[in-house]
DNA sequence: GCCGTATTTCATCGTTTGTTGAAAATTAGC
DNA sequence: GCTAATTTTCAACAAACGATGAAATACGGC
């Protein structure tokens, strides 16, 4: 068996850096900047610096290092529910906008845009997203807030919170893109708090 | 030269069908359902039942073959921009959601898919999708409107739009995947109208 | 019916893709 | 220092990609 679960580290490379870390981390620069199908394996491995075969080695297979590497979550999604919350539940909306940008911004917006990229080229990714988007967050959300409808608003939201995502580290709809963030939560903050609370119908 | 620019048509073939033309159909739905990068010519040539080797005839390269087929627009943007100014400004953006879902929803919202698929592996894509929705669509609608801040506006609108093409056919945010066009309208035309011409300070 | 052109077919080229297995290099345990 | 396990390198594989050019076919003009 060669697929490495967990190395008992008998041998140790020059530089002392962990190959299946390092290889991690390109991953999911390449993955981002490209896709999945644009991210070749030579080119992660590029970007870690060893050889292509330590792809297969540490990981098997092209398609676990993605799913290691991209599809992973990489925080609790409760905790950041909680976070929404947390506050007075009309300003809301507000707080969404103000804690997705705030994530998104400080990575440059790279894990959605891996998962934007992807979601051509990768069965599972979309799957992947409506879980996060709807079932993890907006649906709890709207869940808390005992409103009518409760499954659409979440959709409403998604629909906008997506939008938000394409269009300011996707496509880059300018002035949107480079807006500061509260710019950005007074404009669509209360359109999101519509959303959760407002007269939808 | 064997470009074809515009064929004299000496021969024809035994169908009589056009192979320029239907070349161009199976690309469309090819490229929409698997994006630049995954779309081949091989398989564009076999839906269109005809040899591979015809796209690079009649079309020069794959490349101008998505060009022609996915990145011109089929319509004018000055006509859809009319039809959306056309009526109470306070219900343009009820104007704005049925027209784009309505447009969308009878072609089952291939081209948007088609763009969003290929956004991130084909350049120019995230170009035209500025072009189209900012410069072409948007900008005009808030120069007409007279109103402040007119390019945040129109990106802000764009925003919601694209996610709202996004969430609807792409990742399918279930129940709004399904919902009737007026449900639609109902939920976001507010929204977009407040961005529009609303306070979005 | 012949000729020239347009169209189509076919075989094939050169790359690039993910993946594999054997050999080489490195390190820990003793 | 020897051994065994681990990690890395290297060469190569089969498959699929876009593209090309020559040969074969179909058809209108005459």
């Amino acid at each position: 068996m060669t697929t490495a679960s967990e190395p008992k580290r008998r041998g140790r490379r020059a530089g002392g850096a962990d190959t299946k870390a390092v290889l991690l981390d390109a991953a999911r620069e390449v993955f981002i900047e490209r896709g999945y199908e644009g991210a070749t394996v030579r080119a992660i491995a590029a970007k870690a610096g060893v050889d292509a075969a330590m792809v297969n080695h540490w990981y098997g297979s092209k398609e676990n290092l993605f799913a290691q590497a991209v599809l992973k979550l990489p925080f609790d999604p409760t905790e950041l529910v909680k976070r929404l919350l947390d506050g007075p539940p009309e300003e809301t909306g507000e707080r969404i906008v103000r804690n997705f940008i705030g994530v998104w911004d400080a990575s440059g917006g790279g894990p959605f845009v891996a998962l934007l990229r992807s979601v051509t080229s990768h069965d599972g990714v979309a799957t992947m997203m409506r879980e996060f988007f709807l079932n993890n967050v907006f649906r709890r959300i709207t869940e808390k807030l005992v409103v009518d409808q409760a499954e659409l608003r979440a959709a409403l939201c998604a629909s906008q919170v997506v939008g938000m995502g394409l269009t300011r580290y996707v496509v880059r709809f300018e002035p949107f893109a480079s807006a500061d963030v509260e710019v950005v939560v007074g404009a669509v903050g209360p359109n999101l708090q519509r959303y959760l609370t407002g007269k939808i119908g």
